[in-house]
DNA sequence: TTTTGTGAACTAGTTCACAGCT
DNA sequence: AGCTGTGAACTAGTTCACAAAA
């Protein structure tokens, strides 16, 4: 199954959060689209795709189906992340409200300064020493890992969180990690996001439209 | 042309950056595929969209096709980046190495927090009230907005800044947000981010496969 | 001989139209 | 009547194979 869909998927459950909040109980499609900005026959096609939480004529049952969701997306167990690097954005991360919703718990920020190590976030997550970290996962292990260290260490890291247990990454170095096929990997790389919209923005101002 | 072609146009770039740190004068599309795990036909269809800049039986010149990219992706002249929001991810981001690269200027972050007002971060940008901004893109207006505000202010916000003339948005919040078709909009959501992860992670244990 | 540039084949992803429940 | 689930049509994106150039 896609990357895009598995994104999807997790819009949907946000959208159907909203729907709860303002007490609606079953929403179509069709609905869903429409206030969400978002395509009703392919809403329909991923949610079949892991069965048919669906009822004809009358559409989707909210409670319902973001109780599905959360299984389809893991997130009626609890994943664990380890963020690695405390500097700036490691620390934003740590702290940042979508990251600590309940089915995500954060075991805390790696480093190697030693004046880092010790202390926590603004929010409260404590910053381990990085050698530490084999140690922490092996009584209970990390399930994804947050690379927010400096380029060149990137690689080090990945390797290490990988051998203790890490099954997937999100990567937020300026480099393209390797990871064994079995680790899921995924980057968000700021540099790239950047110069794409300055690409779009050349591209407006002098492809001949005036 | 396509948001993925405009991705690996700036990874492209990244590695000519490097060839030219090692001293390397030329190179051919199997050699940049090889070293940096991409695709040889497709790096060639890439460039190939905007030019013939290669030799046949030679490659590419490193310095020659870095200036090439560097124009198509606008970076040669400035371009101007306005972060909203000062908080631990506005600032983190106004710090981040690769948003202060040669080709982008950050001209400040903007909050509505008096406290934060007129301080700046770490790294030297200067925060300013968010209603000052109208006037300072007046004078020399902003082409990107990157929204580190509250999922709540996000769109009022990017409402503004559009209307002040910025026509490309990178949208860190975890909102769809709603922009004229003429403004580019690439949103990075960390929280779809993590939940795809953690798909991924209940599918390979799920499956039946074990 | 080497390596580009590119049409043609292929693959993945999206949209459509409608049969089939409720 | 209303809305889901889905095969079929379409579109976008990638890979391949090779002719053309240095």
């Amino acid at each position: 199954m896609s990357d895009l869909t598995a994104g999807r998927l997790s819009v949907y459950l946000r959208c159907l959060n909203a729907l709860e909040t303002e007490g609606i109980k079953t929403v179509s499609s069709g609905s869903l689209a429409e206030q969400f900005h978002l395509n009703a026959p392919q809403i329909r096609k991923d949610l079949a795709t892991f069965g048919e939480f669906g009822v004809r004529g009358v559409g989707y049952y909210v409670v319902d189906l973001k109780r599905h969701l959360r299984h389809i997306l893991g997130l009626d167990r609890m994943v664990r992340v380890a963020i690695f690097g405390a500097g700036n954005l490691g620390m934003a991360l740590a702290d940042y409200p979508g990251f600590r919703r309940q089915g995500q718990e954060i075991i805390g920020l790696f480093d190697v300064a030693k004046a880092k190590v010790g202390q926590q976030s603004r929010g409260g997550v404590r910053i381990f020493h990085l050698r530490d970290f084999k140690k922490m996962a092996r009584k209970s292990p990390a399930d994804i890992a947050v690379i927010a260290v400096p380029a060149d260490a990137a690689q080090l890291v990945v390797n290490e969180a990988i051998e203790s247990g890490v099954r997937a990454v999100l990567n937020f170095s300026p480099r393209a990690l390797k990871v064994p096929p079995a680790v899921k990997l995924k980057t968000m790389d700021l540099t790239v996001s950047m110069e794409s919209l300055s690409f779009f923005l050349a591209r407006e101002d002098g492809d001949g439209r005036a």
